[in-house]
DNA sequence: CTGGTCACCTGGAAGC
DNA sequence: TGCTTCCAGGTGACCA
């Protein structure tokens, strides 16, 4: 489900309604998803007021103060959602943390994602360190990504899908990006001249932005925090449309498969 | 460092 | 209708 897009319009959403609350109550009913699940989060949460939402690429950093802090990755099937409190959980709902107005819930059908506690500084968290460029920040220009791709013998689009190097890109948001700045996801990610790595960054940054405010991409079961769908799926330029015409030239659009991940692109307007 | 494969897990869609 | 196969928004381990 969810690449930066999504997990910023959740975070949003999520800090809205709960930032200033104070935690009533969790429960915890699955034993793990990527990892174990925090056991301890009643007894270490009741009573702490959320100070914050933070998010790093992907992740989500819920802040209660006094260092306990909370990591939270959605993986590919993991939804964070607002319910009233008291309703009752259904398959797969594996976390609630109740706050005054509304329950947090965490659902996760195929489990790939994470709740985890987070002791000492975030940025030292062996999930959190190695993470690279984050593209809506002010560090994200031409010549930091230069200088991520310099000397890479890898195709373009695993480049900017590898979190060491760009955090939040998916691979949704790698066909988009990539068809926007008009480059070839096979193109050698090296081997890009300056204006073309000035026309992906800026790519890349407007199609997040674009992205978030139409509220993300639903594709089957990504909603935000209140149900609503994403309607960024709507105009998507490549991403699942093979055989269909690119909105640009009218050229029908390719696919192929790149490193296991299913690739989309025009193969008039990406060179 | 590379690409390639597989694994984690469930469910929906497509094919027969 | 029912069974099988493939595919999916992420990440990381392993291998040649």
């Amino acid at each position: 489900m969810p690449e930066l897009p999504e997990v910023e319009v959740t975070r949003r959403a999520l800090a809205d309604a709960l930032v200033g609350c104070a935690v009533e109550g969790a429960q915890v009913r699955t034993a793990a998803l990527r990892y174990p699940l925090p056991r301890d989060l009643a007894p270490r949460l009741r009573g702490a007021h959320l100070a914050g939402i933070a998010r790093r690429g992907k992740y989500l950093l819920f802040d209660f103060g006094d260092d306990r802090r909370l990591l939270a990755h959605l993986g590919m099937s993991g939804r964070l959602r607002l319910v009233p409190p008291g309703t009752p959980p259904q398959k797969h709902d594996h976390v609630d943390i109740d706050f005054g107005p509304w329950r947090l819930r965490y659902t996760d059908p195929r489990r790939f994602g994470a709740l985890l506690w987070v002791d000492g500084p975030p940025e030292a968290h062996p999930l959190l360190a190695p993470l690279g460029l984050e593209p809506l920040g002010t560090g994200f220009d031409a010549v930091a990504m230069g200088l991520t791709l310099r000397g890479r013998r890898s195709a373009i689009k695993p480049a900017i899908m590898d979190a060491r190097r760009v955090v939040g890109i998916g691979n949704i948001y790698a066909c988009e990006a990539l068809h926007r700045a008009g480059i070839a996801p096979s193109w050698p990610a090296g081997e890009l001249d300056a204006a073309r790595i000035a026309a992906l960054v800026d790519a890349i940054r407007a199609t997040l932005n674009e992205a978030i405010a139409a509220g993300g991409s639903t594709l089957r079961d990504y909603a935000q925090p209140d149900g609503t769908l994403g309607r960024f799926a709507l105009r998507h330029r490549v991403y699942d449309r093979a055989g269909a015409p690119c909105p640009v030239c009218g050229t029908a659009i390719a696919h192929f498969r790149q490193l296991g991940r299913s690739t989309y692109y025009c193969p008039r307007c990406q060179r």
